[in-house]
DNA sequence: CTGTTAGCGCTTTCAT
DNA sequence: ATGAAAGCGCTAACAG
């Protein structure tokens, strides 16, 4: 059967107060603890966790919400996350919701439920329910109001510093090519701040930006290159753009990156640490996943914390600088 | 303030017994039921998981226990389960071991602390805990002793496939190359039934099979191919390890598939359903997923299960039916 | 500094 | 068929 601090406090011949102190690292006498620590190892107690919480409300969970756990960014960002939480003694619920804003209030509901302390969110739907979920919660890539803690990459700094390695390689004629959903998120600077930089350094551009859910994406693109033909640096919203454009272009017997340059964006990798799949502005996702775990923790202890958290991005290019095509 | 089990019950004029039978949809008069539906409804009621996790010991959480979640098929396979058990009103706790067995071993005496109904894992190391834990497993991969369940792809069938397309391909002169840890799992099926099957078709053949953790695979790689130059066929244990020797075979001037034909094992795509990364043998992920879930749910709830599960195969190649180099 | 005790919200007998 | 009551294992308030 399995111990509980009852036996334990029995077992070392005091209370079971002593026995929740002791575990609790609160302050005790040291003869008391070492009976207790003895207690505890040879009856191998281990405190409940749902007596604990029924108790005092915490949980020591979080819940991470993404759209979809497909994509590499959010699967390395998912395991960055599970492990910063890991390493403050936090579990996490996976909440996988497949972009549909259904599933994702079932989440809430389900999470609140089981009490987690709080939520990490990748959302691109409604904020309400978080709100009043009434629940620490750390926006990722979005910005919702002033008073919701959000982090996300420096989409802005990416966009620029595309345009920057575009013309470092001699690039005459950019565009963007990208999807985009109604509701406003980060990730739309991408594409601003490729307009801005562009306009800015006074170079030629055109924008193909298709609402999501995408559909006949390559035609879709074969048309945008039919109607711009000296297009020869391309900027993607993220790899998986990338990846179709190089295919497209491949197809009509464009060449890259002799002909055109692909940059994509988020730094995907084939294998950790492994080359990159195109050449891309590639996102801290490990630091991103950091900062918000300790921000999350930092809201849940009581701290006030910066609302507002922005990571550097850097360029990044498999081996030979070029995308694998 | 949240409602609890005894405001319902204030409300509809009923004991707190029958809001419970109500809940866990017991049989109770009709009256009794709408009127306690009535008030759930009217108090936003929802049950407090952890007080009912104290009183019965079952919590509707499984955890899945993996090697490293960085590794695409592993990332596939969470997700499917996360899905899975989501549909049958579970949660999933993610446990991400990085191969390391102390890691495995604390997981394992978190869950349990947790409560969690059973373990779903892919693991290398020591079953013992898994064993001692007394809790419901099921094994990928990895098979352990006749009552522990397990489920697989047909690794064996996988080897005898590979060499089928090879020779299709008009091969002459295949070859082996994996990595290898030293306990047993599924996976050195690959390798056996490659053997095998090269024996039965009396086709000449090579092995290289490296100890992991792997170091200086390239190098390895160039030394086995330098002793085999007629080499022109080659099955690797995964897909992370046909792109490498895809690099390898590249820098050394030979092409794929045109000089070398290679295979990997997994089925990993860049992104959903598109096309594979290098010509392969396709696990079928989701159903492994399926497959597990089910038998870990019958064996929670009682039923007896058949012990193993081995699921087919098939050859897999993205649209040139070529690897992409 | 520590033992005792009252619940946390639920399920589950036990009477009725 | 259902209300009353015990108690799951823990924490925290209280009294000493």
């Amino acid at each position: 059967m399995k111990a509980t601090m009852k036996d334990v406090a029995k077992m070392a011949g005091v209370g079971v107060g002593s026995v929740s102190r002791v575990i609790n690292g609160e302050h005790v006498k040291e003869t008391t603890r070492t009976r207790v620590e003895e207690a505890i190892k040879v009856l191998d107690y281990q405190p409940d966790i749902y007596a604990r919480g029924l108790k005092t409300n915490r949980t020591n969970t979080v819940a991470l919400i993404l759209p979809s756990v497909w994509h590499p960014f959010f699967a390395e960002f998912a395991l960055s996350v599970e492990s910063c939480l890991a390493a403050q003694n936090y579990k996490m619920y996976l909440c996988n919701s497949n972009g549909n804003a259904e599933k994702e209030r079932e989440y809430i509901q389900m999470v609140q439920q089981n009490k987690v302390d709080g939520i990490i969110g990748i959302t691109y739907s409604d904020i309400d329910q978080y709100i009043s979920s009434n629940l620490p919660f750390v926006s990722i890539d979005r910005y919702f109001t002033e008073d919701v803690i959000y982090v996300t990459a420096d989409n802005a700094a990416g966009g620029r510093l595309a345009v920057d390695e575009l013309l470092k390689r001699r690039c005459r004629h950019l565009a963007y090519i990208g999807g985009y959903q109604e509701t406003p998120n980060e990730t739309k600077n991408r594409r601003k701040y490729f307009e801005i930089e562009c306009n800015a350094r006074q170079v030629q551009y055109d924008v193909l930006d298709m609402l999501e859910p995408l559909t006949q994406v390559n035609r879709h693109i074969n048309e945008f290159l039919d109607a711009h033909p000296g297009i020869d640096g391309i900027f993607t919203i993220n790899d998986d753009m990338a990846l179709t454009v190089c295919d497209v272009l491949q197809q009509r017997g464009q060449h890259v990156p002799d002909d055109v340059q692909v940059i994509g964006f988020d730094g995907q990798r084939i294998k950790e640490q492994d080359d990159f799949l195109v050449s891309t502005i590639v996102q801290p996702v490990a630091l991103m996943a950091q900062k918000s775990v300790d921000s999350l923790l930092a809201v849940i202890a009581g701290q006030t914390v910066d609302n507002r958290t922005v990571l550097p991005v850097a360029f990044g290019a498999s081996w030979t600088t070029q995308p694998i095509q």
